[in-house]
DNA sequence: ATAGGGTTAG
C-alpha cells in the first residue's frame, strides 16, 4: 500500500484515495498493518484539510469509520463515532462488529445514538446483530422498542431478522411460530420474498413434526420464490435429520439453482452419506452444472473424513484443471479442506506446500497444519507451528494439550494447560478431557480432583469427552470407586465410558464385576466394538477367568459380527499362556486366518515363559527376530523363558546377543522420595538416543520438588549405576519398598510415590496400600501395570529386566 | 447504512 502523494490533496482526490483504500480491503486482512499505516496517513490529510465532519462531506467521516473498523482499530472508529454519534455510521458500525463477531462492541454503538435520532435501519442493524449471536430474548426486545417509539415502523427487514433472531429460541414451538407468523399477516409484510424465507426457515426448526407441513404451506404460498427458499427447505430437512426429504425437495427443482446442490452435497456429507454426495458431485460435473468453492469443499472434506484419500486428489486435479478465479478469501476454506484432506492421508509434506503457498491464512488454516503435525506424531514440529502461530483461539491450545496427552507428553500437557488458563483463555470441555488424562498418566489424583469440581463449576458435567476422560483417570489412579460415580451421574454414557468404566473394573482386578457390566451394557442395547471385546478380554486376563474370555471371543463374531484382530488374539493366548495350557495356545495360532503378527508372538513367547516350553518358545523368538529385530523387548522375553526354563547360559547368550547386535534398551528412570531426598534411578541404556529426554526428566524432578517446596532441602540423587547393581536393586517390589528404601522409616507427612513403568502384582498393590494405611501417609502408585495372578518372576522386577 | 442459505480445523 502505497501512501499517498505529499501533495496537499483537494477533497476529491481525498474521496477517491479513500475509495481505493476500500478497494483493497482484502488488504486489511492479509497485511493489517500497511493497510493500518495508510488509513492513518489519510485520516491525518482529511484532518489538515478541514475535512473531517464537514457538513458538504458526511460520507468521508463513514467511510474512514468504516475502514478503521475494518482493520480492527476499534479505539480510533470509536472516537470518530463518538464526535457524531449519527444513526447511520452507528449502523455500518454495528453490522461490521456482528459480522466480525463482536456482539458488544456492535450493540455499544447502538446504545451510543440517542434514542430520539434512532431510525428503522438501525434498528434492524441490531436486531441481526443478535439473530447472528443466536441470543433470541434480547432481540425481540429491540424489536418491542422499534413497536414503541411511536414514529417509527418495522418493515420487512426488521420481520426477516425478528424471524431469524426467533429461531434460535430454546423451546420453538409450533404455537410460537404460528404467532409470529400472525404478526407478519398483520403488519402487512407477508408479501416479502426474504420474510417468507425466514418464516419456513423457523417453521423447519421446530421439532414438532407437524412443523414441516406449516414451512410446506408458507412456501405454496409464496407468489415468488427464489434459491434461497428451496435451500432453507432442504437444509431444514438435513438439520432434522431426514435426508429423504431433502432429496425430495432437491429433485422437485430439478436442478434449477446451483446452490440447492451445494446444499444437498453437505446434507449428504453432514448425514455421513459420503457415497450420495459423490454421486451428486458426478452428476453436477456431467451435467455442466457450475462448481463454486462451497462445491469444492463439501466434496473434499467428504473425501477426507471417509479416507477416500484417492478421490480427493482426483478433486484437487480437477481444480487444478479448471483454475477456478476464486478471491483469496473463497479460495480460503477449499485449501484448508485441502490441507485437511493430505493431512489425513498421512501426506504431510504436501500439505504443508499447500499451506505455504495460501495467499491468504485464518485460524482454521492454522489449526489444520497444527493437527496435520500431531496426528502425524510429530510433535516437535506441532510445537513450532503453535509458537510461530500468528493468532490462536481455544481449539488451537485444544489440539496442543492433547497433543501432548498423545505423544505420552503429560507433563507438558498440565504445563500448557496451566499456561493457556494464565492466558485467560476458556478451556472446552474437551481441553478439560485433554488436562485430565494427564492427570491420569501421571497418576496425580489430586489435580485431577481439582480439574473435576472445575468442571462441575463450569457446567461441563454432561460432556461425555470430560465425563469419560474422568473414568479413565480415576482407574488410573486407582480410584475405582470415584470412577463408578462418575459413570453412574453422566447423563447419556456412550460406549467409550461404558469401555472405560469395564476397563476400570478389569484393571483393578473386579473381573466379574466387569464381566457383569459388559452384559449390562448389551442388555440396554448398546452395541459393543472391537475395544469393549480388547477390555473385556484384559478383564478376563486380570482376573485368570479362562472359559470366560473364551466365551466372549466367541460370541464377538457370532453375535455382533467384530472380526477378531491380532490384538483379541494376542489377549486370548495370553489368557491361555496364564493357565498353562501352552498346547492349546499353539494350537489357537494354527485357526488364525491371517499371518500371525509380532504381538501375537510375543504373547506365545511369554506364556512359554511360564511354562519352560523352549522349543515353542525359540521358535517364537525366531519370528519376532525376523519381524522386529531391533526390538529390546524380544531379547529380554527371550532371556527370561531360558532363565525360567533353568538354562542360564542360554539366557546369557541372549543377552549377549542384544549387545553385540547394537541392540538398544529403551532408558527408563525410576524415582522414590525418602526423607529430603529424591533417588533417581536410570535405568536401561544410557547412550541410547533418548537417553537425553530421561535426563530432561530427571531435572524436572529436580526442580519440580525444590518449587513445590514441601520438602525444602530436597536434593536429586542421581544413581547411574552398574548392569548387576541395577539388578540387585531391582529385585522384588516388596523388599525394595520395606527394607530398600526404608519406608518405615520416613518422617511423618512425607509423600512416596513408587516408581514408573513397573509391573507389580495385586498382593503387591495391596501391601503398599497397607503400609501406606500403617504409617499414616498418603503413598501414590503411578502408572504401574497391575496383575492379578501372577507366579514366581512375573511380578519381581526380574521380569522387567 | 440493515435481511435470509450452502464451506473449512477437533
Amino acid at each position: 500500500m502505497p501512501p499517498p502523494p505529499a501533495a496537499a490533496s483537494p477533497p476529491y482526490q481525498c474521496s477517491v484515495l479513500l475509495r481505493r483504500l476500500a478497494a483493497s480491503s482484502s488488504l486489511a486482512t492479509s497485511s493489517p498493518s500497511s493497510f493500518l499505516r495508510a488509513l492513518r496517513c489519510l485520516h491525518a490529510r482529511l484532518l489538515t484539510c478541514g475535512l473531517l465532519h464537514a457538513p458538504s462531506h458526511p460520507h468521508l467521516t463513514l467511510r474512514l469509520i468504516h475502514l478503521y473498523t475494518l482493520s480492527r482499530d476499534v479505539p480510533a472508529a470509536a472516537l470518530l463515532f463518538r464526535s457524531n454519534p449519527c444513526p447511520i455510521a452507528a449502523t455500518s458500525l454495528v453490522a461490521a462488529h456482528a459480522a466480525a463477531g463482536h456482539l458488544p462492541a456492535a450493540v455499544s454503538f447502538f446504545d451510543a445514538v440517542p434514542p430520539a435520532r434512532r431510525d428503522t435501519v438501525l434498528h434492524n442493524a441490531v436486531i441481526s446483530a443478535y439473530a447472528r449471536a443466536s441470543r433470541a430474548a434480547p432481540a425481540v426486545a429491540v424489536f418491542r422498542s422499534l413497536l414503541a417509539s411511536g414514529s417509527l415502523r418495522p418493515d420487512d427487514y426488521s420481520f426477516t431478522a425478528l424471524l431469524s433472531a426467533a429461531a434460535h429460541l430454546p423451546n420453538l414451538s409450533v404455537r410460537h411460530c404460528a404467532q409470529l407468523h400472525c404478526s407478519v399477516l398483520k403488519s402487512g409484510a407477508g408479501g416479502a420474498l426474504s420474510v417468507g424465507n425466514a418464516l419456513i426457515a423457523l417453521y423447519m426448526k421446530c421439532d414438532a413434526p407437524e412443523a414441516t407441513r406449516d414451512a410446506r404451506n408458507v412456501l405454496d404460498e409464496m407468489p415468488a420464490k427464489d434459491e434461497l427458499t428451496w435451500t432453507t427447505m432442504v437444509v431444514g430437512y438435513v438439520r432434522r435429520g431426514d435426508v429423504g426429504a431433502a432429496r425430495s425437495v432437491f429433485e422437485e427443482v430439478d436442478g434449477k439453482f446451483d446452490v440447492v446442490w451445494n446444499a444437498m452435497i453437505s446434507g449428504y456429507v453432514q448425514s455421513g452419506m459420503a457415497t450420495e454426495a459423490f454421486e451428486l458431485f458426478r452428476r453436477m460435473v456431467l451435467g455442466r452444472v457450475p462448481l463454486d468453492e462451497f462445491t469444492f469443499t463439501s466434496v473434499l472434506s467428504a473425501c477426507a473424513n471417509t479416507e477416500f484419500f484417492v478421490l480427493g486428489k482426483s478433486v484437487h486435479g480437477q481444480i487444478i484443471r479448471l483454475q477456478p478465479d476464486f478471491a483469496p478469501e473463497a479460495a480460503l476454506p477449499v485449501n484448508n479442506t485441502l490441507v485437511t484432506l493430505y493431512s489425513k492421508g498421512g501426506k504431510i509434506a504436501v500439505a504443508q506446500r499447500i499451506f505455504d503457498s495460501m495467499k491468504l491464512k485464518d485460524v482454521v488454516s492454522w489449526n489444520t497444519i497444527l493437527s496435520g503435525y500431531v496426528e502425524s506424531s510429530c510433535l516437535d514440529k506441532a510445537v513450532e507451528v503453535f509458537k510461530e502461530m500468528p493468532y490462536k483461539n481455544e481449539l488451537s491450545w485444544m489440539v496442543m494439550v492433547s497433543g501432548y496427552v498423545h505423544g505420552w507428553r503429560a507433563e507438558d500437557a498440565l504445563k500448557l494447560f496451566n499456561w493457556m488458563r494464565a492466558e485467560d483463555v476458556k478451556p472446552c470441555d474437551y481441553t478439560y478431557a485433554g488436562a485430565i488424562a494427564a492427570c491420569g498418566e501421571l497418576g496425580a489424583l489430586k489435580h485431577g480432583k481439582q480439574l473435576h469440581g472445575h468442571l462441575v463449576q463450569l457446567g461441563f458435567e454432561g460432556s461425555n469427552s470430560a465425563g469419560n476422560a474422568l473414568i479413565t483417570m480415576y482407574a488410573k489412579c486407582g480410584a475405582v470407586k470415584e470412577a463408578h460415580l462418575v459413570f453412574v451421574v453422566m447423563p447419556n454414557v456412550d460406549s467409550v465410558s461404558w469401555n472405560a468404566m469395564i476397563s476400570a473394573l478389569g484393571q483393578h482386578g473386579h473381573g466379574r464385576e466387569a464381566l457383569d457390566l459388559f452384559d449390562q451394557m448389551v442388555a440396554e442395547g448398546i452395541y459393543p466394538d472391537r475395544i469393549s471385546y480388547l477390555t473385556v478380554l484384559s478383564a478376563c486376563n486380570h482376573a485368570g477367568l479362562l472359559d470366560e474370555g473364551f466365551h466372549y471371543f466367541e460370541s464377538m463374531k457370532r453375535d455382533f459380527g467384530i472380526i477378531p484382530g491380532e490384538d483379541h488374539y494376542a489377549r486370548l493366548i495370553d489368557l491361555l499362556g496364564r493357565a498353562g495350557q501352552i498346547g492349546e495356545a499353539r494350537d489357537l495360532i494354527k485357526t488364525i486366518p491371517f499371518e500371525p503378527t509380532p504381538s501375537i508372538w510375543e504373547a506365545i513367547l511369554s506364556g512359554c515363559r511360564n511354562n519352560g516350553d523352549m522349543e515353542l518358545g525359540a521358535y517364537a523368538a525366531d519370528q519376532l527376530f525376523k519381524m522386529t529385530p531391533q526390538h529390546d523387548g524380544t531379547y529380554i522375553l527371550l532371556s527370561n523363558t531360558y532363565s525360567a526354563a533353568g538354562r542360564w547360559v542360554d539366557a546369557a547368550r541372549v543377552r549377549k546377543l542384544m549387545r553385540d547386535q547394537g541392540v538398544k534398551k529403551e532408558p527408563g528412570c525410576s524415582w522414590i522420595e525418602v526423607g529430603n531426598k529424591v533417588h533417581v534411578f536410570l535405568v536401561g541404556d544410557t547412550k541410547h538416543p533418548e537417553a537425553h529426554e530421561v535426563y530432561h526428566f530427571l531435572e524436572m524432578v529436580g526442580a519440580k520438588m525444590r518449587k513445590l517446596g514441601y520438602l525444602p532441602d530436597t536434593k536429586v540423587v542421581l544413581h547411574d549405576m552398574e548392569p548387576h547393581e541395577k539388578e540387585h536393586i531391582l529385585f522384588s517390589h516388596s523388599e525394595r519398598l520395606a527394607v530398600g528404601f526404608g519406608l518405615l522409616k520416613l518422617p511423618p507427612g512425607a509423600t512416596v510415590t513408587v516408581l514408573k513403568n513397573l509391573k507389580i502384582c495385586a498382593d503387591c498393590h495391596a501391601a503398599i496400600m497397607f503400609m501406606s494405611k500403617a504409617v499414616g501417609r498418603e503413598i501414590v502408585v503411578r502408572d504401574v501395570r497391575r496383575f492379578h495372578h501372577f507366579k514366581d518372576g512375573e511380578c519381581s522386577c526380574g521380569n522387567y529386566w
